[in-house]
DNA sequence: TGACAATACGTGTTATCACATCTATCTTAC
DNA sequence: GTAAGATAGATGTGATAACACGTATTGTCA
């Protein structure tokens, strides 16, 4: 058996380390889990990121947030997050508010149009975690969770 | 502990299923993974994508390959390979021909220039995967390699 | 043999990413 | 109180991604 990722990526010569391979495994298998994700996402109009920022300022309620505090809570780093928001008020999604007591602030929430676009997704997106991701059974993820937070342990986020 | 991950990414709740949690960790570490990859290539003066062509057509050979070819073969789905290798070719990594028999093929290879960059890479690329990888160990590894592939298996590619 | 589908690329276009730089506002130290 | 630095965000720009559509060539079959 010379690999099951070598022969989806159709490479003829097995990995020479494992290290590779690992890497290689968790690169594919994060790109096709994204490429679903945007899919789904693109159902409901919005981007993955979009949808980050959303779940993000849901979970701020009305205090709201800053770009950069949007920006570190992000799951993967967005070095724009202006335009990103500036796209998501052009349609509705957030709305941005500068500060009284520090102009430099800009309190962006969530709007009731963005709230309506989570709750319609929020079901759907249950079931396509559950179904891409659940036959590997509650142990064996645990496992997998633990392996990549011990991957990600001495990574610096920037 | 109300796990690693949520304080990362400043969670204040706990991911609601384990599903959820395991598809999250997965895009944050290869988002870190992938962003250090870039730093490392961008030091020599390329992209990932660029050097996963690179080393694709290194494998290749002399024979080359075509464009869709390159694209099945790539770790993740690049929609636009044509450009890709525009800009390649002007660089000089990479040269095109097409076909005598079907003049609709167009094979590319690596060039000289191309190899040479690649032979750069090799030992600075594998000091990256040790240091950033072997902490786990083989048998952690090996684990991680199999749960990805058992993770992949029941999605399409595209 | 000539229409029609399939194949292999190429091109147009828009949106987004990513980096560097800029502006406005606040804080701090003198 | 004012200049220097820190902070929060905005903007300019070029490269790339992503999707749709267009073109050239080949295979197939009535």
């Amino acid at each position: 058996m010379p690999g099951q990722l070598a022969a989806e990526i159709k490479q003829t010569k097995p990995f020479t380390t494992l290290e590779e391979e690992a890497v290689v495994s968790l690169a594919r298998t994060a790109a096709l889990q994204d490429h679903a994700g945007q899919e789904l996402m693109a159902g409901f109009g919005i981007t993955q990121t979009q949808y980050n920022v959303l779940r993000i300022l849901r979970g701020a309620g009305t205090a709201g947030l800053g770009r950069n505090q949007i920006g570190e809570r992000m799951i993967n780093r967005v070095p724009d997050v202006t335009r990103l928001l500036d796209r998501m008020e052009a349609v509705g999604l957030v709305e941005r508010e500068r500060g009284d007591d520090d102009r430099r602030c800009v309190t962006a929430r969530i709007t009731r149009e963005g709230l309506k676009v989570l709750t319609r997704i929020d079901q759907p997106l249950h079931e396509f975690l559950k179904a891409r991701v659940s036959h590997l059974g509650p142990e064996k993820l645990r496992t997998l969770i633990d392996l990549l937070a011990d991957l990600r342990t001495g990574y610096s986020v920037d």
